[in-house]
DNA sequence: ATGAAAGCGCTAACAT
DNA sequence: ATGTTAGCGCTTTCAT
């Protein structure tokens, strides 16, 4: 293996700025700014000489101090998601810094881990960085803080939730309707005692699916149970709880709509020990849900899509497009695979 | 002017400056400077009213100024992977990110997406923005454009793959033992005539990995055989005319071992439909290998252990820690679930 | 305790 | 075709 070679790694050793390609060159400051940006009027030798200069100082122009003279934009929007690594988020993201990059944009990202005062920092260090616009998946309870750096033009867009206390361009799915046809299709199959796992209802989402879950049973003339809901961050513990519950009782349910990818993901864990599998669908799609046992039935949303107009949304702001802010829902997409269509077992 | 009129959405219209503050606090920058930054020497008082004159104008600190002027660290850092969206990298790239964090620092984030000219045009737009350091998922077949700015003193660390022509700190999974473990469990369960299902051989990672099979087959005394070997993007279409002439062959073979997780996957999806299934081993976990309807053998990698401890190098650089360019081989961890045990069927 | 002036690296606006 | 000067928003240095 490549072993170990001696070099000395870090070391601020220096960067040339353009007085010392200028110096190196024997031409003015000037000159090497209009070769660097290439701009006309300089002749060719000269030109020659500055790339040379260039090139043996090994100068790379400072985009920092470009941008802080001119002035305009800093060709960099910042993103603030709840966690790069889930496996919803990262698609979303993924066409986010698609769309940057046409746009000619780099992307600042970070995580805020559900912790507002994550998401906090984060946004306040993107826009003291000056980023051309932010894009966010809100967690904090309140985003009145924002309210200074969208008065100074700065526009934000949030996905998948909607800010509280701000008014801002919003792009999410239809997330009631969604959980609503979930339940519908279970409805179909049979089923009359379904019950939801949803995440936090402090959550947006999860508040929003339980209302579609919901209005699909009262519409159908079925009554709710509070037994058979629970609305809690998933850890596994308490998923096993909540199942047990709604499982084994004396009035079990026959079938279950999961809230999320994560919940879905938890949830199946839990039900593969089990003899008799209820019927699940499950709100959000995922990789080889096609390959399982039973393939499992999801409401799906599109990540991707989702990222894609939400940035789509900036860069047209960032264009000069007035106008009231957007609200936008983007529909699911019920997917039969399988477990969706389980008959109700009678015991 | 600090204009507060009634603005529209996005209006570059008005962002104040210390200078504004300062004007409207009855005091001069350098005292605002002192509050901003919560240097001593500013009377309560004073003090009391620069506040008030921020809190007005809603002013933040251009930390792109700060910086210009400071010269020291912009505290950013630059990563550039291969796809976000990726299973593999979405967690190496939120564990730098946590890492970053830690240490005070933004990420600009960039998916190469295996395009050398998009790796180039990331890296060095994150260099003219000044990051502090660069972690790297390598794609170019040359490096060499990073010398001026290691000579700079950014310090490079690469991850997942080595950097071609170019000496920088390296952190990856010891991918040929990865492999030829693999191979040996598969091996282990009678299997002679094993297949191995590579990306393309350019890729550092895919290459390693061959060559891992390859050794263990060949000390096992087995024979290697071209036939039973393909290296190419993980395209469906060829992945199922590689695997059509590996298992219908005069020589079928009884097992199979997968060069990463994107084929992986895509092997089970042309699987599925088959009657009867060769053994498999798949490089990389993925989620929900346990729960489908053969449990699926990996060797797994630790993305995230990649991520964390690329950064942690990073920063250590950044430190101030000398000394020559690390290499850095991660373990690989088999985890047998029932496709690598399945045997030898006897036709 | 406070502020005026210089300058970080660059470009806009004028010279020449 | 090329150079000079000023200034972006901030901090550093040095007065007061």
């Amino acid at each position: 293996m490549p072993a170990s070679q001696a070099r000395p790694a870090a070391e601020p050793g220096g960067r040339s700025t353009m007085k010392d390609v200028a110096a190196a060159a024997g031409v003015g400051v000037k000159t090497v700014s209009r070769v660097v940006n290439e701009e006309s009027g300089v002749g060719a030798a000269t030109a020659a000489r500055v790339r040379e200069a260039i090139e043996a100082l090994g100068y790379r122009r400072n985009d920092g101090a470009r941008l802080l003279r001119q002035g305009l934009r800093t060709g960099s929007v910042g993103l603030v998601i709840e966690d790069l690594a889930d496996p919803f988020y990262a698609p979303l993201c993924r066409a986010v810094e698609e769309v940057a990059r046409r746009h000619g944009s780099l992307l600042f990202s970070g995580s805020s881990a559900q912790q507002p005062q994550r998401e906090r920092d984060l946004v306040l260090a993107f826009c003291a960085r000056r980023v051309d616009g932010l894009i966010l998946v809100p967690t904090s309870a309140d985003h009145s803080y924002l309210l200074p750096e969208q008065a100074a033009g700065t526009p934000i867009v949030c996905v998948d939730r909607p800010a509280a206390g701000l008014l801002t361009d919003t792009v999410l799915s239809d997330n009631a309707r969604g959980a609503r046809e979930g339940v519908e299709h279970l409805l179909r199959a049979g089923h009359r005692r379904i019950g939801f796992l949803g995440d936090a209802p402090e959550i947006h989402t999860a508040a929003e699916r339980l209302r579609g879950y919901c209005a699909a049973l009262t519409a159908a003339g079925v009554p709710t149970r509070e037994a058979w809901v629970s609305m809690s961050a998933p850890e596994p513990a308490r998923l096993h709880l909540a199942l047990e519950r709604m499982l084994t009782g004396r009035r079990p349910v026959s079938a279950l709509l999961c809230g999320n990818n994560r919940i879905t993901v938890a949830a199946l864990r839990e039900l593969a020990a089990l003899p008799h599998r209820p019927a699940l669908v499950g709100f959000d799609d995922f990789e080889l849900a096609d390959l399982l046992t039973v393939p499992v039935t999801v409401v799906a949303q599109d990540p991707a899509r989702l990222g894609r107009t939400a940035a789509e949304l900036l860069f047209a702001r960032l264009s000069g497009e007035r106008g009231p802010a957007q609200w936008i829902e983007l529909p699911t997409r019920l997917i039969p695979r399988g477990s969706g269509e389980l008959p109700v077992r009678h015991a």
